[in-house]
DNA sequence: ATTTTTGCTTTTGTTTTGCAAGTAAAAATA
DNA sequence: TATTTTTACTTGCAAAACAAAAGCAAAAAT
């Protein structure tokens, strides 16, 4: 996968960078999940290969978005985290939580977060914002 | 490309829908350029591949997100124009244009629209709006 | 009547994805 | 200490998606 851009429409070159399957995914399993390794990642719900995974956490890395490193205490399990321009991907992995709360009606769903979404909607700013905080002491933690 | 789910996470549904190559593009080339044809899709910056374009416009309209009609005086040109649902997918639309002009640095964009993001952001909710009334006021014109 | 335009489809690659298996090093366990 | 398990991958191969080019039929323009 180049690191090409069709055109330089922004709109466009956001989706060459993140349109595909599986990179917002991973980003909204680390924000939303707290997970941060490679083994977190496999087993999310939305079974990824691992070679997949692979070469998308390797080009998230190469393009800022995350960083790899490994805990003192652990010399084998990475730890993958969200920078800053990770986290600037907030909203719209917050758009794309209302949107898919308010068009897609999955049968086995139906018990999911009703209303959360709503408040989401009433206060969009704080509630990204409290996102990014609550991410950042939460990996503040772990060092 | 099936329009199965992966699991039921509302985000990773609207990935599922939404996230590939070019649906994305051609909804904002609908709402931004006013594009409507099959020719002025496949003209675009973007440079899409007439045979991609076919089966993207095909899915986009089985799953309700455009509408695919004949003008009146013309029985060869097909007009496709968005619809409620289509519209809806504004908001994504609108943050990964911030994202994107904050993000992304292109060479040759450089005279572009500077500060014009910064506006949109201050009253990100009317922007919104306005942009989906001049779409629906474009289309009343047409028929 | 002929040429051009429009909206496709078809053909033929190439690239990406997905599944299964394998592997090496580290960590845990016996 | 030896063996087993875990973690983070890579490799190989099949399937699906994507892309470039050509082809085509009907409508519109000349």
């Amino acid at each position: 996968m180049s690191a090409e851009f069709r055109c330089n429409c922004p709109i466009t070159s956001a989706i060459d960078l993140m349109g595909d399957k599986w990179s917002l995914v991973v980003v909204k399993n680390m924000l939303l999940y707290n997970q941060k390794t490679f083994k977190d990642f496999s087993e999310a719900s939305e079974n990824i290969a691992t070679n997949i995974l692979s070469s998308r956490l390797k080009r998230l890395e190469q393009n800022g978005f995350i960083t790899k490193t490994k805990p003192l205490n652990n010399k084998k399990t990475n730890i993958y985290l969200l920078t800053e321009k990770g986290l600037s991907l907030i909203p719209i992995i917050v758009e794309l939580a209302i949107w898919g709360d308010a068009n897609i009606h999955i049968p086995s769903s139906q018990e999911a977060e009703n209303g959360q979404i709503a408040v989401i909607n009433n206060d969009k700013e704080s509630f990204i914002k409290n996102l990014k905080k609550s991410y950042k002491e939460k990996i503040e933690a772990i060092d």
